[in-house]
DNA sequence: GCCATAATATGACCGCCAGTCATTAAATGA
DNA sequence: TCATTTAATGACTGGCGGTCATATTATGGC
């Protein structure tokens, strides 16, 4: 059945340009400022169109946000191959985060958006799954490198996870603090180094002594 | 001028009461889900007459931030008085900030939502300003502990500020992750003992050795 | 008590937008 | 060639934030 096979690339091909022209769109106006209008515009398409491929602008909105995930994710990975040492991996998972939030910014908004957003509850069961599921992936990467400083007795603690769940949550914190545009006037110094510093404190705290 | 006064009063209160309508509707519905139309009909005044007393949703919603900011600084405020040691004072903060977020829910979630949101950049200047100064006081409670901690040598680094802000980020960022709906699944104990495990992991990166 | 004026409140109205659906157009395959 | 299925369209709906001409009330001088 070759017909139904190209009927179906051809579905996903209007699929992808639709999420390329969400893409383009979202990252240039952010969630609010942009209307499904818009989106059809540039994916030359009709309004209408959209709405048979995606349920809600949240759904499209979402869809950006796991190809965000995805990258993350790759980053991570690429940070911790072919490196043994356990701190140094957690850092460069650190560093990697740092590296996709300047990056990326368009993406690491959308992620930011999220983490409140009143728009994770208007989304579907499916999606919401596949969002918690990418977000694990990146945490189990970080939940690794803590298990190995554990066996070797380096970190105090028992739960890997609980751990790589305080690390993660601290670095998010710190940076989304800095995207606050009141807050940099009294952080005293870069992000770069108040980055640097964060890592060494929760190294430093994570350390058996 | 007894009447201008009186007016004075009377312009207080109806403002005030626009500020009792609104909080009641956003904390139960969200900032999304509420309406002008049903604040109005709660504070028993037209949708017009809102607009006399604050200039958009966002300004009315950010008013109400800035009361849980206010509850949150007092609750700061005891956290450290009549403490002399700089390491009780710190926990009591984040023991202070954990019972905000426990005991003012709602306030909490407003709070969340700025963090992001797309609400910030449409508030006037001088709101934000407000809110920014009500930030900073929170921030400087905690500075000054650390500053103690560092005058009797036992903290590592000279930025008591920087330091202020990596703990505020990180005990933000770490209840900010359990309010995600998705990742209590994955959050292996309980939150209570997750920020156990937070206070004592910053807390020993902070210390020399 | 009366009236011109000022201050305040109202709700009909506007523009905008997410989402729908009847209608149209195109592809299919018999 | 044509009936049928599939996909695309854009006019339309409902709802909401915000505005403004109009109405209501209060004030203070007479």
């Amino acid at each position: 059945m070759s017909i139904k096979d190209r009927k179906e690339r051809e579905k996903l091909a209007r699929k992808k340009a639709i999420l390329d022209a969400a893409r383009e769109v979202f990252f240039e106006k952010g969630f609010q400022a942009t209307t499904m209008e818009q989106i059809a515009e540039v994916a030359e398409l009709s309004k209408g169109s959209l709405y048979l491929h995606f349920p809600t602008k949240e759904e499209l909105y979402v869809s950006i946000l796991i190809e965000g995930l995805e990258v993350l994710l790759k980053r991570f990975e690429k940070a911790v191959k072919g490196v043994e040492d356990w701190e140094t991996q957690i850092r460069n998972i650190g560093k990697a985060y740092y590296a996709f939030y300047l990056e990326e910014k368009n993406y690491s908004r959308i992620l930011f958006l999220l983490q409140h957003g009143e728009i994770a509850p208007k989304v579907s069961e499916t999606l919401s799954q596949t969002c918690f599921e990418k977000g694990l992936s990146c945490l189990g990467i970080l939940c690794k490198a803590i298990e190995v400083g554990m066996a070797k007795g380096e970190i105090q603690g028992q739960n890997a996870m609980e751990l790589a769940v305080i690390l993660w949550g601290s670095l998010n914190g710190i940076i989304l603090l800095h995207e606050e545009e009141e807050h940099k006037k009294i952080i005293p110094t870069s992000l770069d180094r108040m980055i640097q510093a964060s890592f060494t404190l929760l190294l430093e705290g994570l350390k058996k002594r």
